[in-house]
RNA sequence: GGAGAGAUGGCAGAGUGGUCGAUUGCGGCGGUCUUGAAAACCGUUGAGGGUAACACCUCCGGGGGUUCGAAUCCCUCUCUCUCCGCCA
C-alpha cells in the first residue's frame, strides 16, 4: 500500500498517477487524508491523557508509601475520571485508524513516469523484439498433439488423477521439464542471484504479506483445516523472508532466485487460451526477486529484463517485450513487462515472463526496511520476474522446433536432457 | 495423536505488581592506546506514532481482563521447543 506519507506530500501527483491507471482516486485520497487529520488529533488527545495518567499513578504510589491514603484516594476518583475520558478518545481513535487503512489498502500503487496510458491489454506498447519467426509447414502441429504424438505429456492422466490442468510429463517430456528448471537455475547463478528452496505452503501472514491476501483469496488454493495456502508463486515465500526485517545497508541489493511449482485455481478461463499447457492449475517456474535501495531499483529491473531476455536468446524462441499500459497493469505494479513468445503452430504470442518494480508498495505492507547510512530506517523496494515459467515456453519449444525428423532440443539444454531430438 | 516447557531489544539471557523501554553478556558503531591490527579500556547502540524541533505517547507473541499502576497476576488464542508415538 501507499504510506500516508506519499499521499501528504503531493496528493494531486498521486491523483493524475491513478488516472493512468484508469482509477479515480479523488475521493478516497481526500478522505484519507481527512482522516489523518482527525488521527493526529485524536493521537494528541490521547498521549496527553496517557501522560497525565501516568503522573497520577506514580503520586498516588508515593502517597500510599508515605500513608497519605485520603489524598490517594482523592486522585484515584481523578483518575476513574481521566480514564473514561480516555476510553472514549481511545475507540474513535482505533475507528479512525481502521478507517484510514481500509481505504490505504484499496488504493493501487501509483504507475511510475514510463507507464504508458491505456485501458486494456490492446494499449500495451511493444517495446523490443528478437529471435527468428520459425518457417513451419501447413502440416505444423499444435503443442497439445506433439505431446501425444511422442508421448510426453499426458493431459488425461492428469485429469484422471486430479483434474484438468494437472498434467502428467512423462518420459522425455518429464526430462525436458526438468533440463528447463536446471538451465534456469544455473542461469540465474551466474547472474549473481542466490538459490533459495522455499515452501509451496504459505500461512495467512505471508498472503497479506505480499498481496494475494485479502482480495485475491480465490486464486489460490487453501487447506482449511491448517489454514495455510498453496503458492501461486515463489515471489510469496521468496519475498516473505524479508517481511518484519530491517536490513542493513551493506546487505542490499538482495538478489534471490527460487524455483518451485505453483498453483493457481484460475477461475473464469475458457476456450483456445486453455487447451494444452496454455493455462495450468500447477505448473512449474523460476523466479527472480529482488530487493533494492530506492535509486538503484529502476537499474535492477533493467538487468532482470536483460536477463529474461538473455534466456529467450539462448533457447532460440522469438519474443517481444510489451510495455503494459496502465489499465492492464497489476494493482500492485509500479511499471511491469511482459515477455511473449511465438508459439508457430498455434500462430500466437504466449506470456512467459512478467517483470515488476513494486517501489515501495509491496515493501510498505511487508515492512521491509533498510537502514540507511544517516542510521534513518526506509523502505526498500521490491522487484521480481519469472526467469521464466516452463508451460509455455514448453509450448513454444515443442511447436517451433518440429521437423520430420523430430522435435529439436536447443543447444543449451542437450547438456541437461542427454538428448538432442525427440522422435 | 499423548505429555511437558516456553514466547522479552540483532542474538543470548535476567527481570514475577511501582521511574522497566527494560540488568547483563555477545555482536554492531565511535573513541583511547598502536606504524597498522589484535587485545584491553571508555562511550554508544530497538521500533512505531507525534513535533518545525523538543515535549509526549505506544510496543516485552496476539487479543481481552484485574489494578491508581502490569513485561510481571487472571482468561483466551497463536506459535515454538523437548520427550513419547507414528512416519518420509
Amino acid at each position: 500500500m501507499l504510506t500516508i506519507q506519499q499521499i501528504k506530500e503531493n496528493p494531486q501527483y498521486i491523483i493524475d498517477r491513478l488516472a493512468v491507471k484508469c482509477f479515480k482516486a479523488e475521493e478516497q485520497i481526500n478522505r484519507v487524508l481527512d482522516l489523518d487529520q482527525q488521527r493526529r488529533q485524536l493521537q494528541l488527545n490521547n498521549d496527553t491523557l496517557g501522560a497525565e495518567l501516568k503522573k497520577y499513578a506514580a503520586e498516588i504510589g508515593a502517597l500510599m508509601k508515605q500513608g497519605k491514603k485520603e489524598e490517594a484516594e482523592a486522585a484515584k476518583a481523578r483518575v476513574a475520571e481521566l480514564k473514561d475520558e480516555q476510553k472514549n478518545i481511545a475507540e474513535q481513535l482505533d475507528a479512525v485508524e481502521v478507517a484510514q487503512r481500509d481505504i490505504l489498502l484499496s488504493i493501487p500503487n501509483i504507475p511510475c513516469e514510463m507507464v504508458p496510458e491505456g485501458r486494456t491489454a490492446e494499449d500495451n506498447v511493444v517495446e523490443k523484439e528478437g529471435g527468428v519467426m520459425p518457417n513451419l509447414g501447413a502440416d505444423a502441429l499444435p503443442h497439445w498433439d506433439l505431446a501425444k504424438k511422442y508421448n510426453l505429456i499426458d493431459f488425461d492422466l492428469g485429469v484422471k488423477i486430479t483434474g484438468a490442468g494437472f498434467p502428467v510429463y512423462i518420459g522425455k517430456g518429464a526430462r525436458l521439464q526438468r533440463a528447463l528448471i536446471q538451465f534456469f537455475l544455473d542461469q540465474a547463478g551466474e547472474s549473481g542471484y542466490l538459490e533459495v528452496q522455499p515452501p509451496y505452503v504459505v500461512n495467512e501472514a505471508s498472503g497479506y504479506g505480499t498481496g494475494q491476501l485479502p482480495d485475491k483469496e480465490g486464486q489460490m488454493y487453501h487447506c482449511q483445516l491448517d489454514n495455510l495456502y498453496l503458492i501461486p508463486t515463489a515471489e510469496v515465500p521468496v519475498t516473505n523472508i524479508y517481511r518484519d526485517v530491517i536490513l542493513n545497508d551493506n546487505q542490499l541489493p538482495i538478489k534471490n532466485c527460487a524455483y518451485s511449482a505453483c498453483f493457481r485455481r484460475e477461475a473464469g478461463s475458457y476456450g483456445k487460451d486453455v487447451r494444452g499447457l496454455n493455462r495450468l492449475h500447477q505448473f512449474d517456474k523460476v523466479e527472480i526477486v529482488r530487493i533494492e535501495k530506492p535509486e538503484n531499483s529502476y537499474a535492477a529491473l533493467e538487468e532482470m529484463k536483460d536477463h529474461v531476455q538473455g534466456l529467450l536468446d539462448k533457447l532460440g524462441l522469438p519474443w517481444h517485450i510489451l510495455r503494459l499500459c496502465g489499465g492492464d497493469m497489476s494493482f500492485t505494479s509500479a511499471i511491469t513487462f511482459d515477455f511473449e513468445v511465438y508459439s508457430a503452430a498455434q500462430q500466437r504470442w504466449l506470456e512467459v515472463s512478467s517483470v515488476s518494480n513494486f517501489e515501495t508498495y509491496q515493501a510498505n505492507r511487508l515492512k521491509c526496511r533498510y537502514r540507511a547510512e544517516d542510521k534513518k530506517t526506509q523502505l526498500c523496494h521490491t522487484l521480481n520476474g519469472s526467469a521464466l515459467a516452463l508451460p509455455r515456453i514448453m509450448a513454444a519449444l515443442l511447436e517451433n522446433n518440429q521437423t520430420p525428423e523430430g522435435i529439436v532440443v536447443p543447444e543449451c539444454l542437450r547438456r541437461y536432457t542427454g538428448f538432442d531430438i525427440i522422435n
